[in-house]
DNA sequence: ACGCAAATTGACAGCGCTGTCAATGGCTGC
DNA sequence: GCAGCCATTGACAGCGCTGTCAATTTGCGT
């Protein structure tokens, strides 16, 4: 049989509930009790059966992470920062994929937390911000912290100050000699989509730029969307000499519809994208993005939660720092006008 | 307070211990007294407690997933099947990323069984063929299964039948006229990369042309091992006309070197890659690939495993069909022998 | 040295379920 | 109709830990 707490308590002469005490970090336990007890514990590799544990305490020592993004490298970021800090406290996790959109989205998220009892949700975008999700959270007193989330009144977690980045970014492509700069907008669900497009339209308005809306068009973080929002873009009378896209996949979309339309990056046009997922180095040229610490935000999210499960404080909101990652898909603007040609077939 | 099974009990009129067999489906209930206990369980939205439960039965209901594998994609299909079949049976699944080169791999691993407790494990590649790992789990009796394990003896879990894949694309290749044909070997650790070789080796046989070691070059499935392995190619006085990747990121390697050498694809040159991941929709040209039902698969092997662990019988190793994907990247050999130039720069 | 509050420790009864084993009921063949 | 046997059900004692609350010890002021 397994060492038991009670054999640890035997070991160390003292009770079980002072054993008990020290594993859960409690106060009012001496000093010298303290060490004899973590002293048994080590020299018996004792480990607590989280099933007991669980059912005497009415915690699970689990949280969930819940996601509906279609972006598994931004995920498995975001779920391996979790665990870290999950490891941290010996808290275990689960993952769950949900639809956002799907009728019964909040039903399933109870049907989740009856079945499995999580102490915690950690929320990834676009659920940081579903509200009949959050008001049904915050009525049943779960607690969560988001990744990322629209609103951050009242919520903790780990944010980025996405509109600095972007024009941060804009900033980039201005001091490249870039004026005229399209925008392709993320998917409107996530905040992200707004907080970019907010950065670009405020470093357009400081440059003296005038906001030009057929310079603006919309996708849905899809490589797809990218494309179809270059098409519209490299139709235009005049072309622009630099695309903004709100992430990374459309980038790389922008990018092969410009190869496609003849056009060469960063020669008649830059483009630059979002997020340095590993597609920004897997295309050529290799793309200009701004790089989220996204392990780091799911870790730090986590934490907080944490924080608010072991009785450690309220937990926070955290913001992160972002990097500028300058490649090859931006250059200096040209001087003479690109012309787009109909579409390359084969070669 | 919430139903406890003792309430469902008095509700139908029987023993805790009867609802305690209705609900883990156990023999020797008449189908009345189970129909009742079913009513009452239905009626009151009963659900057991998951602590309860393990610590009365000393398991856990839930499995651990094992990976040391950089595709997020592929994992995060892998980890959706997983889900799909805890689901199917109530069980829960937590996931684990490791380095299987560590020093203290396996004592890692022994590690995560005692502190959390899975009933099982499902191990990926190439955790799937770590010697010392499955011997440790034998010894120590864990039920494992795996997903594309190299070795199939007396393993559970699911595999592809990747050598028949691989002759299928290379099949593909020849059928287009392509007869000097490159490969690209994929990461030495992983049991794939050996069958993709091996099928391209039996192709090449059967179509009675002999096999050139200068045409074989290793990577190690990443993106910059493709560009690489590539450059070595493109470097040949006489160039390949077609390149088969063991994988996408590999292939998409392949193509950016292409480029980078001026040689136009699949004019000069077709590629292919394996496993269908969403970067071969992402470049240009869209990659010819196999497409593996990566999701199924986990599905599949989590299933084989929960047969094992819910004593429904001993599992075994399914073997799951394959799709060839015909693409942009691969077209017909072209006459005229290519010329690689030295590289181009910014255009 | 003494009294008192605070700090520290322990006794005990569960948490909600299942394993064990005994008790009951129903059915068989003669 | 009855012994014998299997199918079905229930009683009960934990599984390994923590919450509650009481007992004990310590520290401090005077």
């Amino acid at each position: 049989m397994r060492v038991r707490l009670e054999d640890v308590a035997r070991a160390a002469g003292v009770s079980p509930k002072t054993v008990s005490r020290v594993l859960n970090e409690e106060a009012n336990v001496r000093q010298l009790t303290r060490e004899k007890v973590r002293a048994a514990m080590a020299a018996m590799d004792y480990r607590p059966h989280p099933s007991a544990r669980s059912l005497a305490s009415n915690r699970s020592f689990m949280v969930a992470t819940l996601y509906d993004n279609p972006s598994s490298n931004y995920l498995s970021e975001i779920q391996t920062g979790v665990l870290d800090a999950c490891d941290l406290h010996h808290y275990s996790m689960m993952v769950r994929p949900l639809l956002v959109n799907a009728e019964d989205f909040v039903e399933r998220v109870a049907m989740l937390i009856s079945h499995h009892r999580p102490d915690g949700l950690l929320l990834t975008p676009p659920i940081t911000d579903h509200q009949g999700l959050l008001k049904w959270l915050g009525d049943n007193g779960v607690p969560y912290a988001s990744v990322s989330p629209i609103a951050r009144h009242r919520t903790i977690g780990v944010t980025m100050d996405e509109p600095r980045a972007a024009r941060e970014m804009m900033e980039h492509l201005l001091g490249l000699g870039h004026r005229r700069i399209a925008h392709v907008i993320g998917h409107p669900a996530h905040g992200a989509s707004g907080w970019r497009l907010a950065g670009y339209r405020e470093s357009l308005e400081k440059a003296g730029i005038p906001y030009n809306p057929s310079l603006v068009v919309e996708g849905d973080f899809s490589f797809g969307s990218g494309v179809t929002a270059a098409r519209k873009l490299f139709s235009l009378s005049e072309l622009p000499t630099a695309v903004f896209a709100a992430n990374d996949d459309m980038a790389a979309g922008v990018i092969w519809a410009a190869g496609d339309n003849g056009l060469a990056v960063p020669g008649d046009v830059s483009v630059c994208g979002f997020d340095d997922t590993p597609i920004s180095r897997q295309i050529w040229p290799a793309l200009t993005t701004i790089r989220q610490p996204s392990r780091e935000m799911g870790r730090i999210a986590c934490l907080q939660l944490l924080d608010v499960l072991r009785g450690r404080g309220e937990g926070e909101l955290v913001q992160v720092p972002f990097t500028l990652k300058v490649r090859e898909s931006t250059g200096p603007r040209r001087q003479g006008q690109a012309r787009a040609r109909q579409r390359r077939s084969g070669d």
